[in-house]
DNA sequence: TAAACAATATAGATATTTTCGATAAAGGGA
DNA sequence: TCCCTTTATCGAAAATATCTATATTGTTTA
């Protein structure tokens, strides 16, 4: 019987499926029933029955809800020993497409977990980033980048990110149907990844130059590619709200785009304040969860 | 942090040096550490100190005892759910070589567990034991034998049971000594394993048969043996004792005895009582721990 | 002051366990 | 009956725990 286990079974009774439990948890639901299997096995009968679809805690399961809470109740005391030492201040530099679209719930999670931490986030160009973790003005830094390969960080591959185009859905699907038009290619300022990305792209295959409109933010881009003006290069994650509620359209393309990644980095040093030890901590189990 | 690492940190405070709780636990040292480590890095820093030698708890460490009281405790009480269902009658055979030396320990575990078991527990040769075993009459056999390989039980190898000559200490040291003179061949009744084999090596490598004296008990072989009428070939485990404290000695010889092991048996289904079912488990640990 | 010792730490190899992914079975509802 | 949702099963892959052997550290002894 582990830790783990309790958990499960706890959640389960909270959420009453295995299912459920088992996206509230990040497991399969294979593993949740081999939880609960290890479990029943160890107490000598079914903690769960079933009567009409519907889950039902035993008597042995009722008994055992109970002492399960005492047993978490202590595991999340002893847990809690060392968030008092988790405080200061966590320095993160984010671009602002990774802040809005994948940073959001895990800062919520660590400023309600940690609220002694004093978090400052920058948000700046890639380029920008990796001189600010350097130069030591951050703890952290976030990236989207092709392949990266460096000893100069400690570095996390986080997910790989799909570039799209994207127009208002009035225009046209294809992209080629762009081509030696007048449309504008809307992007950001130099220094960011997928913009250098693009354009190589477009060296790559002869195509000719758009002309370019530059904009200072993530959402500037996305209502003026909304409107019609043109269209835009950007990691599907930042615009996938926006092609779902039909602001704005994926266009079709041949040739699909280099792979880019969104990286986590530290300085390499072995010792992390708690703070940002926590921080990585934090991230690396959201990652796991969601790409399950 | 688990349930083990738990149990390894209270262990230590309790024995005072993580050596000491290796043993007790029956883990090597180096787990010791990697537990106390895991314990450490998740806590934020360290549970125990050293001044002088001595071993002392940290501030941390200090803390963290109750709170790891208070998890082991509700830890405990989960796994007694089971225990009260842990009752009616265990019914084992086993030879009583095997009874003394390795189930001693075993069965006072067992008792003072699960109280709520009756055990019954009968003495007989190994030939006996299996027969008891098929046709029901016991839950559990215990055998001493050569390699074994059968289908009509589920069976556990416990250990290489190592079967030596002693006579007493006053008599010649090497085996050979013995042969052509008019010493006995001091063994229990027929139908014992070690006994057929013994009888098997002599005719393998022509050495001419002993007078033979055949006794009931191991205790009454060992205290003939030890008076010097002659020599037995018994398992190691039960003459362990006497060799030490030199009531008796271990023979040299040539050649060495064909392997003989213990196993534990119980007749193949899916499904036994729960008393069998810890029973099994209990054995399972003891071997475990015994033999790393 | 070095040598021997006792306790804990470290590293690589091995063994075990956990988890996943795919698929099957079970229980309802249409 | 067929479909849909939930849980169970099974083999493979990944992750983790433990062991063995050896190093390190601090202390006592010669």
């Amino acid at each position: 019987m582990e830790i783990r286990q309790f958990i499960t079974f706890r959640t389960i009774v909270d959420v009453g499926s295995y299912t459920n439990a088992a996206a509230k948890l990040g497991y399969t639901q294979s593993t949740i029933t081999a939880h609960i299997q290890a479990l029943e096995q160890q107490l000598g009968g079914p903690v769960f029955s079933y009567v009409k679809r519907e889950l039902h805690l035993t008597d042995l399961g009722r008994e055992l809800v109970g002492m399960v809470d005492e047993l978490l109740g202590s595991y999340q005391r002893i847990e809690k020993l060392n968030d008092s030492k988790v405080n200061g201040e966590l320095k993160i530099a984010a671009p602002e497409s990774l802040t809005i679209s994948r940073l959001g719930p895990i800062l919520k999670e660590y400023a309600m977990q940690y609220p002694e931490v004093k978090i400052k986030l920058s948000n700046g160009t890639c380029g920008d980033n990796q001189k600010e973790l350097l130069n030591g003005n951050v703890d952290v830094a976030f990236m989207l980048w092709p392949e990266l390969d460096t000893d100069k960080y400690v570095y996390h591959k986080l997910y790989e990110e799909e570039i799209v185009l994207v127009a208002a859905p009035e225009k046209e699907d294809h992209f080629d149907a762009y081509k030696g038009m007048d449309d504008c290619y809307i992007t950001n300022e130099e220094g960011c990844s997928y913009r250098v990305m693009f354009e190589e792209h477009l060296i790559k295959h002869d195509i000719p130059k758009f002309q370019t409109m530059e904009l200072w933010s993530l959402d500037a881009i996305k209502q003026v590619a909304a409107s019609g003006l043109g269209f835009a290069a950007l990691p599907l994650m930042t615009v996938e709200k926006e092609i779902k509620s039909g602001i704005l359209k994926q266009l079709e393309q041949a040739e699909s785009f280099k792979s880019i990644y969104s990286y986590m980095m530290v300085r390499e040093k072995n010792w992390h304040s708690p703070a940002v030890d926590k921080f990585l901590e934090l991230v690396l189990t959201f990652i796991k969860k969601k790409t399950k």
